[in-house]
RNA sequence: UAGUCUUACCC
């Protein structure tokens, strides 16, 4: 079951929805039958092509099957029905699963922050971001790289750089995607030399930049007719025999 | 073995 699992997830990743599909039909026809995981992939491999009504359909078949969604599988639509911007729907996805006696956890709150964000519903963003330190919820990296980058997208980058502050204070250590969202933002509020110190930054906190960075340095980098300096930059990378975009 | 964040490109 687990190596069926394994290649059906895979298959999802790879947009393989209806491939995917087929080998959990192959799996029940050898005796196997699909868990909780195996329903999980498949929901998020629908989610991710954009078919809520086939991933609301086997939600529904897995019930009839016994087979009960858990925190992940809840998850998965929550955060698929935010990205279309359905919050309402979704929260009404958090109701079911506390019916269900599934708790949401920090990945299902951070799913709908992003929601919030998504249609610059700002003010519920941060009321649940309260929310969710009341309850002794513990925020992680994820949450807060989620409130910094809806303050970047407004344009907001010093409220950004506030949450950065703070996520320091509560002793989480940002990632890669923290400084490549701060970055982003910084540079395409004109704030060029703010987002070279923040590669500084990045550098001295052994957190080694990736694609998302150069692009994001490049990107700037031309727009503001440094192309010279995008240039030199690019041959940088080659040179350190990463591939760029 | 499954869920949430960051760039460009495309639209």
């Amino acid at each position: 079951l687990v190596i069926y699992n394994t290649i059906i997830d895979a298959l999802c990743k790879e947009g393989l929805v209806n491939e995917a599909c087929n080998l959990c039909s192959k799996m029940i026809n050898k005796g196997i039958s699909p868990d909780v995981v195996t329903y999980s992939s498949l929901i998020h491999g629908f989610c991710c092509i954009g078919k809520l009504d086939e991933a609301s359909r086997l939600f529904k078949e897995m019930e009839h099957r016994k087979i009960y969604p858990n925190v992940y599988t809840f998850s998965i639509m929550v955060d698929a029905l935010c990205k279309e911007g359905k919050i309402v729907e979704a929260k009404c996805v958090v109701d079911m699963m506390l019916e269900c006696g599934q708790e949401p956890d920090i990945v299902t709150y951070n799913a709908l922050i992003d929601g919030y964000w998504l249609i610059n519903k700002v003010r519920e963003a941060i009321e649940l971001f309260d929310n969710i330190v009341k309850r002794g919820l513990a925020l992680d990296v994820w949450t807060y790289n989620i409130m910094i980058n809806g303050y970047c997208k407004i344009k907001r980058v010093d409220d950004a750089l506030s949450f950065f502050k703070e996520m320091h204070c509560n002793n989480i250590v940002p990632n890669v995607a923290t400084y490549n969202t701060l970055i982003d933002g910084l540079c395409k509020s004109g704030r060029i030399f703010r987002a070279q110190e923040l590669v500084k930054e990045m550098h001295h906190a052994g957190v080694f930049p990736d694609f998302f960075t150069y692009n994001i340095l490049l990107d700037a980098l031309c727009k503001c007719k440094h192309l010279d300096s995008a240039i030199a930059l690019y041959q940088k990378i080659v040179d350190w025999g990463i591939k760029p975009d």
